[in-house]
Formats: structure tokens, C-alpha cells, sequence
DNA sequence: CTGAAAGCGCTTACAG
DNA sequence: CTGAAAGCGCTTACAG
């Protein structure tokens, strides 16, 4: 139970009540082991804390050891892509959170790089997520200047620019791989990949790609080819108009749901039968692949795999384990399927 | 550009390189105006702190004047509301960034009531702002004797619980009342509610009903029925077939997207015309709207009128003008008319 | 108008 | 094993 009074509860409140000096809360508070705290003297320490309500104030310690536990993870794009990352990102929180880290989300649109760096490094946080290529090199002195660790995020890397700092990479393959394995299981031997025309998903299609290539190689006769889609209904029924009997794939793996959602519209608008003359996967596994008729088979990352990829470099990064280079870790992927 | 030395730039490397002391230096950053200080000497802290490369130490800022500029919003994991509110959440951070704070998110599924309040304390934010419920009376107290504000956030208020501390409730009847008024013009007199089972989403719908009720009203021989509906496609599939051409609404609110296309489905599969037999309208505007045969019509929550909600109700109680009592600021809706 | 100084609440060598 | 003390980088009354 808090104290009532307006005085707000120090450190050196919960020594008096305790009757021992400052520093021996202090390392009883952060479990030093290099001075051993006989037991009762802990215990009263202890005691102290819960009667008086103790809570340290995080900002004078991050004044003190010249960084704060924040970690924080810029989140491009908006909120809005929250509703992907939110199941991995809390994952992450929670370990990260174990070894005494708190992760925050920071999103604001209207933030730029060099004022954003300058916003992000006020807070001397241990260290900050973003996406690669968002911070120039200035904006990346500022941070590291400001003593935080500045950790990338990429989808892929421009093999032209050399890898300055810390970047994890995120690796989709599995997806493409698992969705591919399933059509080849089905019957499936002309499959064909929908690549997407928006810049943000391309990177990621191109990782899919890759798992899907895998899957393809890895069966006698299986033959691979490629389609751009807009995410647009009309580019849907363009690509699926220029299919006819003889030349057509017999399995498809879209990108992802919305561009297979899309794509089983415009083929049922035409009369073909999913999956009987054309296999159809997805991924994200999303709501609404319950709603479409025939429902829609779909895949999805497996959120454990997410925050493995992210935690270990993390705290080597923050740890100085990790000065720069890339760490890519495989997501794994599941199969959810249904009847396309 | 930032100094490459490895010292850290602080407010009184600024004064001495500008020539003034640090307490003028704090003036011009902070922007005092009791004391006014002359153009040149002001100008001449910019040039240092542009050439220095400095970046203020919130850290030590927010031990100095007992609190921090953190907004901090507790993502609670399971539940629709925030999520939804994402996209408004973007601009609330924005328009909080220029009253001088910064938003942040948190989620961590792991952390419970107490010990969250603890870990969010010890930021000593501005403000917190979480479920209402989530913060049990000791847990709350604990946030308030570290000097902050919280907030709590919810879809309705239980009547018998008092309200203790400043709430703002997120009022969605707009959603129900703009849906409804579309069926009522496309000529629907029958019209029926979805009720959603999902405990979380509940309260919206009930807001959203209350909205329904009202366009209902304003229209002469409008029924308005309500039926429950488990996200779950069987479950769509028994609503529908306990429909006949005598006894049956001619236009459906759904509670959401999800359900809207669940019913779509089963209304598909049932042979009913839709929307010539029975309109159907969803809300959240989901991707899969465009996908689903027919299209179907959705509304929306107007962003801009999320973050009016928010911004003005947080900074009120920041600034000790809002102690306790609820804020309600209905937002605004938007159709998405398709073809259902 | 500007400066010297106290003090916010911690951590951590250093002495005892 | 424990305590007294310095100092992290700011803000802000107070004096000049």
C-alpha cells in the first residue's frame, strides 16, 4: 500500500525506514553481488520498499549511468502496421523486458529523420529500432553521439551501400517455401508467384520468392513463373483474362491474402474453379479467409520465430557484442489450410 | 554535425562555446520569456548548439522538474479498442509532439496490473492512459504518487462503478447510425443488428446500436431487430437459415467487417440475393471488402475525430485541468458505399 | 539581462 | 559488509 503523503518516496526514504545507508538499497535494489548483503538486511530492505511503496525513478538513474533502459522501435509506416508486428513486437517486449529493457513504440508521421534522431536521442535510449535507410549518416552520428546504439531494419540489402551499423534482416522465405510445398503436394506443377507493385511489399515478395524457388527446385517437373499485380481489381481480372486453357498456371501463391482475396474474385468472376483447376495460397492467414467462397488456404510467420530473430541481436547490440554486420535468422512459417 | 569526440555534448559545452552561462543557455532552449534575452545572444546559443551537435538530456530534464514529457498508452494485447484506434493513435502522437511530449506505446502481455504500474511509474510519464479496469485501486494509487497522471480509456462506463479518475470514453455510435441511414436509403425497413459474442467487442457494439437506434427513429416504419452472432461460420450459417421469405430483415448491420462477410458467405451459400433481397453493410472499411462477391459496403471510423478525442482530454488532465470525470467526444463516421 | 549555486534521485568508486 | 560523498545534466529561484 503507497504512502499517502505528498512527498514522493526516494531511494533514501526507504534507507531511513530501513535503517540503512543509501547504497546498501541501492545494491540490494540492483542485486550487486560483488558486496554480499547478509540476508535479514535484505529482508528489511525489502520490507521497507513494499511498506513505503517504493518506485525507483527510472530518469535519474538513466542520469546517472548515461543511458536510459529504453529500447526504442520506430514503427514506419504509421500505427496501421501495427497489426502486423504487434503479436512478434510484444513477444520481444516481454523477453527484453526479462533482461531489463523496456521496449516502446514511437510513431509520428510527420517526423522526419534528422529531427526524429534528435527526439529519439533525448532520451539516451539504449537503443532504437528503425528502418534501414531512414537515418543518413548525420542523423546516425547524432544517435550514437547521444550514446544510444542504433540497430536497422531491413527487408534486404542494397549490396551497393555498405553495412554501417548493427542490421537485422528480416527473412520471409519460409513463407514462400511452405505455400509452394503445399501446392506441389496438391498436384500442383505450373505454379505461378503474384508479385506486388507497392514498394514496401516488393522486398518482402522478393524473400518469398526465394523460399518459393526453393520448394520448386527441390520437386522433378515443377515449373516456377512470375506475375506483377497492382493491388486493384481490374489488374486482378487482366491477369486472370489472359489465362485460357492450354496456357495457364495450375497452382498460385499470391503475396499475400488481400492479393489472393483478390485474385479468387476476378476468377470466379470468370468461371474457373478453385481448386480443382487452380490451386490458390495466400499469406498472412487473415480473418477473412473464412468469409471468401471457396475459403481461402493461407500461411503466416510464426510469431516465436519473430522475436527470436530480434532479441539475442538486440541485447548483443546494446551489450557491444554486435558493433555492425547483419543477422539474419529464418523465420519459420505455418500452413493454415482450407479449400483452395 | 555532430563533434566526433567521444565526451557528450552537454548544455554547458554549449554556454562555453557560446560565451554565456548555462542558465542562459536553459533559457533560450526552454523559450522563458520573463527573462528576455537580446537576439544576438540568442542567436549565438543556436549557432553553438547547431555546431556542437547538442541534444538535450531528457533524462536529466525530467529528474530536474520531477516528471517526464512520456505519454505513455498501454497497448492492452487482446483487446479490439486501441487496436482500432491505431491509425488516430498516429496523429495523436503528432499533435502531443507539438504541445512539447511524446507519445509512446507499450504492450507486454506478461505484465499484469501491479507490476505494470510499477514499470510505467518508474518512467514517471506525463500521463498514462489504459483500459479502464486494467489498474485495480492500489495500482493506480501507485502511479499517482510518482506523479503521474493516468487515464483511463474505455467503451462504456459500468454504472455502478464510480468514476475515479479522469476517462475517456470512445463513443462508435456514429458507425451505427451512418450505416444504418445507408440501408434506410437504399429502401431497407427491416433491419437487423449483428451483435458480435467477443466479450471486448461488445461495448462497441452496444455504442454502435445506440447509434443504429437513432437513424432508425428519424425514419417513419423503420423496425430495427438484433440478433447475436458468434465470429464463427456455422454459427452465420444458423442465423441465415432461420430466415425465410416471410420472416426476415431486408437489411443487415453487421458489428464489423469479419461478421459481415461470415453472413455474406452463408448468405452466398444459402442462395439470397444480395443486396436485392437484403442489404448488408460491415464496418472498418477491411482490405477484403474489395474481395468479397458482392463488394461489400463498409464505414469508418473518421481518424481525424479519434485524435480530437484524445489530444485535447490528455493535455487537459496534464495540465491539472481535467482531475477526474468522463470526456466523451463522439466520433465521426464515413460510409464506404459498395455494392451490398 | 546574466551568472553562481542548489538540488532533483540515483550509482558507484572509495574508505572504513 | 556498510557508509559518506561525488557527480550525472539539467532547471530555476535568487542575487547581482
Amino acid at each position: 500500500v503507497p504512502k499517502k503523503s505528498s512527498q514522493p518516496v526516494t531511494l533514501s526514504a526507504v534507507a531511513r525506514h530501513a535503517g540503512v545507508s543509501v547504497a546498501t538499497v541501492s545494491y540490494v535494489l540492483n542485486g550487486v553481488q560483488e558486496s554480499r548483503i547478509p540476508e535479514n538486511t535484505r529482508a528489511r530492505v525489502q520490507e521497507s520498499i513494499r511498506a513505503l511503496g517504493y518506485v525507483p525513478n527510472a530518469n535519474a538513474r538513466s542520469l546517472r549511468v548515461g543511458r536510459s533502459d529504453l529500447v526504442v522501435v520506430h514503427l514506419l509506416g504509421g500505427l496501421p502496421m501495427l497489426q502486423r508486428a504487434a503479436a512478434g513486437l510484444d513477444q520481444v517486449s516481454t523477453q527484453l523486458r526479462a533482461a531489463g529493457f523496456t521496449l516502446m513504440i514511437h510513431s509520428d508521421a510527420s517526423l522526419r529523420g534528422a529531427e526524429a534522431a534528435r527526439h529519439w536521442s533525448a532520451l539516451r535510449p539504449a537503443a532504437l529500432l528503425t528502418d534501414a535507410g531512414f537515418l543518413d549518416a548525420a542523423s546516425l552520428a547524432q544517435v550514437q553521439a547521444a550514446g544510444s546504439i542504433a540497430i536497422a531494419v531491413a527487408h534486404d540489402l542494397d549490396p551497393k551501400k555498405p553495412v554501417t551499423m548493427p542490421t537485422i534482416v528480416f527473412d520471409h522465405a519460409a513463407v514462400g517455401e511452405t505455400a509452394v510445398q503445399h501446392l506441389i503436394e496438391r498436384g500442383c506443377r505450373e505454379i505461378m508467384l503474384i508479385e506486388p507493385q507497392h514498394p514496401g511489399a516488393r522486398v518482402i515478395a522478393r524473400q518469398r520468392k526465394r523460399g518459393a524457388q526453393r520448394a520448386a527446385r527441390a520437386t522433378k517437373g515443377v515449373r516456377l513463373s512470375t506475375a506483377e499485380l497492382p493491388f486493384d481489381p481490374r489488374a486482378a481480372a487482366e491477369v486472370v483474362a489472359s489465362w485460357n486453357k492450354g496456357s495457364r498456371p495450375d497452382g498460385v501463391f499470391a503475396f499475400d491474402d488481400d492479393h489472393a482475396g483478390l485474385l479468387l474474385g476476378a476468377l470466379t468472376d470468370r468461371g474457373w474453379r478453385v481448386p480443382q483447376q487452380i490451386g490458390l495460397v495466400g499469406s498472412d492467414n487473415s480473418s477473412f479467409c473464412e468469409m471468401l467462397r471457396p475459403r481461402l488456404t493461407s500461411t503466416s510467420i510464426d510469431v516465436e520465430s519473430v522475436a527470436e530473430s530480434m532479441v539475442e541481436p538486440i541485447l548483443g547490440a546494446i551489450e557491444g557484442r554486435w558493433r555492425e554486420g547483419v543477422s539474419e535468422r529464418p523465420w519459420r512459417a505455418r500452413l493454415h489450410p482450407r479449400e483452395t
